[in-house]
DNA sequence: TATTGTTATACTCTATAACTATA
DNA sequence: TATAGTTATAGAGTATAACAATA
């Protein structure tokens, strides 16, 4: 056999001792986790933000929606063209501004609303489960910190 | 003014208080940084993660790469083209089996492979300057728990 | 002039499944 | 029959830039 392993090399602690590396593998693993249950529901995770961020505060503009979850212009129209064609939110004209709308639930997905908080609880829960509740709770408190750090 | 803000909403805090919106925040955060970085390499993330994999251990076959970073086989087909046209890396015929190949870096990617360290610490770092040096432990210790219990 | 929202267009990523050649 | 790797193809997602309407 010709495989060259290099002993517990440089590159081995780099990879694994990475915490950006650790957190892409949670990420895709929550990621897939999320998009079969939602899946479920016949929504996908950019459809999933939006409908979270408008349970938050309905009647958001689009830029406001698409500001909220870091998702450019072009691809917020055609989620809410997607989440309009399921009725699941509504274009209403701003009494304001002309050329905004305003976003607005309806009542069938006010009726899935809740059933996406379960999903949200029922991936954290899991994911937690492997922590005690102390590292629960420091866990939380570090993630906050940088999430803070990095959007500000 | 139409919108409708509810007073600290379940929603709110189902969304702020979500490890996995949290999670998901922070890695689109590094994702990009990451990728900013690797653009002047010449590389995207799945290069450089297949990179970093070979830097490891060298003469893996493709399968066996792809299962350590969970990529499918027509992607870890396509992402060794493209680095095989670079140079990057080296396709040599199994001496065991003459359908599958062993993947060896070049002198050209031995080269890169530091910078390649140097960009994860580098971005390992700005990351963990927003925490404590006992909350980059505990994050670091929580981390590492939490990938083993989504791996096995 | 700047902004909101839309769209044309192109490009990349992802996914399925069929295929070759081995084992 | 099963596996390693490749490829055709289709669909989804992402990005750029141009556009109309409006502020």
């Amino acid at each position: 056999m010709n495989m060259v392993k290099k002993p517990e090399s440089q590159a081995g602690k780099v990879r694994k001792g990475s915490t950006g590396w650790m957190l892409k593998i949670l990420c895709t693993s929550l990621d897939a986790e999320m998009s079969d249950e939602l899946r479920r529901l016949g929504l996908n995770l950019g459809q999933f933000a939006v409908l979270m961020t408008l349970s938050e505060a309905e009647g958001l503009t689009q830029s406001e929606i698409g500001k909220k979850i870091t998702m450019p212009g072009y691809a917020t129209t055609r989620t809410i063209d997607a989440l309009e064609e399921k009725r699941f939110v509504e274009r209403r004209k701003d009494n304001r501004s002309r050329r905004s709308y305003r976003i607005y639930l309806t009542d069938q997905s006010r009726k899935v609303v809740p059933q996406l908080f379960a999903v949200v609880g029922k991936v954290n829960e899991h994911l937690l489960s492997a922590l005690t509740p102390k590292e629960q709770k420091d866990f939380m408190k570090i993630l906050q910190k940088l999430v803070l750090s990095r959007t500000e």
